[in-house]
DNA sequence: TATATTTGCAACCGATTGGTTTCATTAAAA
DNA sequence: TTTTAATGAAACCAATCGGTTGCAAATATA
């Protein structure tokens, strides 16, 4: 059972889940509300978001409030990063080019 | 048969394969030198990328070039956004903390 | 205490996934 | 021209996925 954080956000109904605790924690009925699924399989998803720690949650009684850890959400970032250099070069690359043909029309 | 970036990062052999040609083209039987599997398993993978046009093909003979299109990683990034957002704001919220620690102890 | 509510978990199901083997096509090399 | 090399596509397979229904446990409420 592979359960990495690019596997989670890999479903659109998980990504959804995640903007939407984001900011404020929910139990997963009212997450449920917001679906066209049962309330199971968005308790399924939030397993396979806490499994990876993408969630955590708070005990409130009965009721479970999940949140968003949003610190994991940094790892996606962590390895967008060696990418980002390549682009930002590729502009600079195209920067340069532009201050090339200003000089020429010179 | 969904076919979107997030579904095509979420394999972890197909996030090598983009590393792989992040910087220079590879033909399928070079990257598949980097990889336990058969060469036909990697060709699938480049299969899905290039269908969610995350890899261009650039044919050279009987060869197939392969090297990413770094334009489109930038839609992860762009996703991410809104939870930068998020994760900035809490530093700075940290950062006010300590400046008011700092103001309680004079 | 008896009942209702909130939740997680197990069992099941059809679709999808990542892999393999086999085959056809195209281009280079002998 | 015949042979070899590089590649994609199809058929198949076991494992996983996302969903459902049904049930058990724990907590709040009447």
């Amino acid at each position: 059972m592979r359960r990495d954080i690019f596997q989670a956000i890999s479903d659109p109904t998980r990504r959804a889940i995640i903007v939407l605790i984001a900011l404020q924690a929910m139990t997963p009925n009212a997450i449920a509300e917001h679906f066209d699924t049962t309330r199971q399989a968005v308790s399924k998803h939030l397993r396979i978001l806490t499994e990876c720690e993408l969630v955590k949650q708070e005990h409130h009684g009965r009721e479970i409030y999940y949140s968003l850890e949003i610190d994991k959400m940094k790892e996606i970032d962590k390895w967008l990063e060696q990418f980002r250099k390549i682009w930002e070069t590729r502009f600079n690359q195209l920067d340069d080019l532009f201050l090339t043909i200003k000089k020429q029309k010179k």
